[in-house]
DNA sequence: AGCGGTATGGGGGACGACCCTGAGACGACC
DNA sequence: GGTCGTCTCAGGGTCGTCCCCCATACCGCT
């Protein structure tokens, strides 16, 4: 049996798309452009599945989400977007979609994604998982307790130094707080670079985040 | 071209089974029913993905995750269970496999979700993703909600800039990167900073950094 | 027709970042 | 005592950052 899909995008063309592909195979009870549009659409229409761009004038899909889950928290929402950015993808799985898939799907994938939805699974592109997962695991926890061979080619005195750059100090806050002068820091700061093979401050702070020295 | 699969699992006929039915797939580089002589296994075959059962005595899948992270953090685990206990597929995940499928899985699916995971992609049985996404549901970073008043006040133009810049881009890179003038990326910079009450680009990377748009 | 917002640029200047060369002081090691 | 490494600092230079004021062009709104 069919399932009943409401479609929120706000390019016309699109949503005009959706209905010619797939129509056929879900049953589409109702379309909107914008985020009111959409929410007043869905409480009147009760679909199973809401098919939701992410990018929209007026609060994206996060709004719509939002909007709905104060009158009916059973509708599920699988995110279609043109965007397979991170924060996108978080974002909108944290306001409660179930899926997210990009506007490359084909037809039968996108049928197939809206009926496993229904059912309550969550539906990702298989690229888009990985986002996912790393955002909630963290990163992988940097081994503890081996050396750096990189790290112990400095001196003690220039991994201080290293550290207060890649936090974002200027040189001359960093003397401050090291009570060295200017000069003494360019220098610390020099050989660091060189031994590390890096070429200023901006790549220092991503080297240091990368070891988690901040 | 195949990938090289080490297999762990406690029931030697299971294990059979699977070598029979995936082998001709996937290279089975080894095999092994305990913990210990699966990290040592894994250390001298070098598979690229690991099969994992997740109940084993001697600690489990975790241990053997945890034993094999110390000296090659670049396997990938593919998790592999009768179980599908919303607690088992969290705590496997949460150690850093990269998939969980359960055993009910059919053998071309489970030769795919290996090729998947081995190429940096999540894998999960359907039912199990949603459970995964519940149980993060809480943990996920923070993300701005609908609209951001700090971000709105900038222009798209403005915007692409700052994005550049808190990347570590230097005025002249980011100029060449959308074919404008070192003098206009300061001009919108300047108006970045000004409007977002920054004092220098490090700011600038702080501040994208926390809500998430590098 | 004028007004405001946006995007595009130039001139010039102050200051920070980064590099090069050079150098004195101290301690460890042989 | 000599050598080596580390820490300290200086002069002098190039380039990047960030600010000021200024101008042009397009666009939408009134």
């Amino acid at each position: 049996m069919s399932v009943r899909v409401f479609l929120v995008d706000d390019h016309r063309l699109f949503r005009a798309g959706v209905a010619a592909e797939i129509g056929d195979r879900v049953e589409i009870v109702g379309s909107a452009g914008d985020v009111d549009e959409a929410i007043a659409g869905i409480r009147t229409t009760d679909p199973e599945v809401v098919l939701l761009d992410v990018h929209m004038p007026g609060g994206g899909g996060l709004a719509v989400i939002e909007g709905v889950r104060e009158f009916d928290p059973e509708v599920r929402f699988l995110a279609l977007s043109v965007s397979d950015a991170p924060e996108d993808v978080i974002a909108i799985i944290r306001a409660g979609a179930r899926g997210y898939v990009t506007k490359t799907i084909s037809p039968d994938e996108l049928v197939d994604a809206i009926s496993r939805v229904r059912d309550g699974d969550a539906v990702f592109s298989p690229r888009l998982a990985g986002f996912v997962l790393d955002a909630f695991a963290g990163e992988l926890p940097e081994v503890e307790g081996v050396s750096d061979p990189e790290l112990d080619q400095l001196t003690p005195r220039e991994k201080e130094v290293m550290r207060h750059i890649a936090r974002g100090y200027t040189y001359r806050e960093t003397a401050g707080r090291l009570h060295i002068s200017v000069k003494t820091v360019e220098t610390h700061v020099s050989a660091v670079l060189k031994k590390l093979q890096l070429s200023n401050r901006h790549e220092l702070t991503a080297w240091a985040a990368k070891r988690r020295l901040l």
